[in-house]
DNA sequence: GGAGGTACCTGACAGC
DNA sequence: TGCTGTCAGGTACCTC
């Protein structure tokens, strides 16, 4: 399920594959996938020149001639890919951006749960789901001090807020389990009950373990790829996501799995402490 | 305003 | 073999 570390490796390899086209049409075979008016979407991209990829967090932000902006957020399957504009259509490609030099891009997305919407450039951060996103991880914005006021405000468990967007954005359920796991933090401990070295360490966590992901080329769990069709890495560096009843690498204690919040929680019963 | 629950979706898998 | 139920999960939206 593509995480920031994915839909940045996303924007990397997509990026010199569209750049510099232009849209001769637009078909769209699942039209719910547009959240913005789907006519509009249709009619005001003919003619307009793939300048940049931008992101921000989890989104896409697929930078246009005219001033305009695509906004993509893949959610849990979405994937893009280059095709010759005859290629035959597989059943989950749901959006086609058809180029005047015969080539297409296709937005595949086997749960049909991805959304794009068409903005002015600059208006962006207006869309629901990007203006309430924190800072993301490695930025000059994602401080000591921030993060700490960010937990200090919530009175759930850490698991669900650093699921939370406004808290930090960009991570998903699998890197939340594996840097809890990684800085020996339960995942059912209460956000707003951490010591000061604790805070630190788990915000230095999420900085290496995106870092480090990125470079990986994100982690393919189910069926994510990047524009190439290559699969990511890190996905051998997973310490307790998708490892349940192994025995964790730093204690040996079977690794126990249980619900936080409806989302799957792998974690290590022994080394894993309980902030309450 | 914050927290928790649910809907959206479909493929994979377990159980019968 | 085929049917049914459950699970996976990011976000929007609703209720409390």
């Amino acid at each position: 399920m593509p995480e920031m570390p994915e839909v940045e490796t996303v924007r990397r390899t997509l990026l010199p594959l569209i750049k510099g086209k232009t849209i001769k049409k637009v078909t769209l075979w699942y039209p719910k996938i547009i959240a913005s008016d789907p006519q509009e979407f249709e009619q005001q991209l003919v003619n307009k020149k793939i300048e940049t990829i931008d992101r921000y967090a989890k989104y896409l932000l697929i930078r246009l001639s005219g001033n305009l902006t695509v906004v993509s957020h893949l959610r849990m399957e979405g994937k893009y890919r280059l095709v010759k504009e005859n290629t035959k259509k597989d059943k989950h490609d749901h959006v086609q951006f058809v180029f005047t030099d015969g080539s297409a891009l296709r937005y595949n997305d086997v749960r049909k749960f991805g959304r794009m919407q068409l903005v002015k450039t600059g208006t962006e951060k207006e869309v629901t789901g990007i203006s309430k996103l924190g800072p993301e991880p490695n930025s000059p914005d994602f401080t000591v001090a921030a993060f700490t006021r960010g937990l200090a405000r919530k009175k759930k468990s850490i698991k669900n807020t650093l699921l939370d967007q406004s808290v930090v954005a960009g991570l998903g359920n699998i890197y939340v389990d594996e840097v809890l796991w990684e800085t020996k933090i339960h995942p059912l401990s209460m956000a707003n009950a951490f010591p000061k070295t604790k805070i630190k360490q788990l915000h230095d966590n999420i900085n290496s373990l995106i870092e480090l992901a990125i470079e990986e080329r994100g982690t393919t769990v189910h069926t994510y790829l990047d524009a190439n069709g290559k699969t990511g890495g890190f996905q051998e560096m997973l310490k307790v996501y998708g490892h349940k009843g192994e025995p964790c690498v730093r204690c040996d204690t079977p690794l126990e799995k249980i619900k936080v919040s409806g989302r799957g929680t792998t974690f290590c019963s022994h080394c894993q402490v309980i902030y309450k």
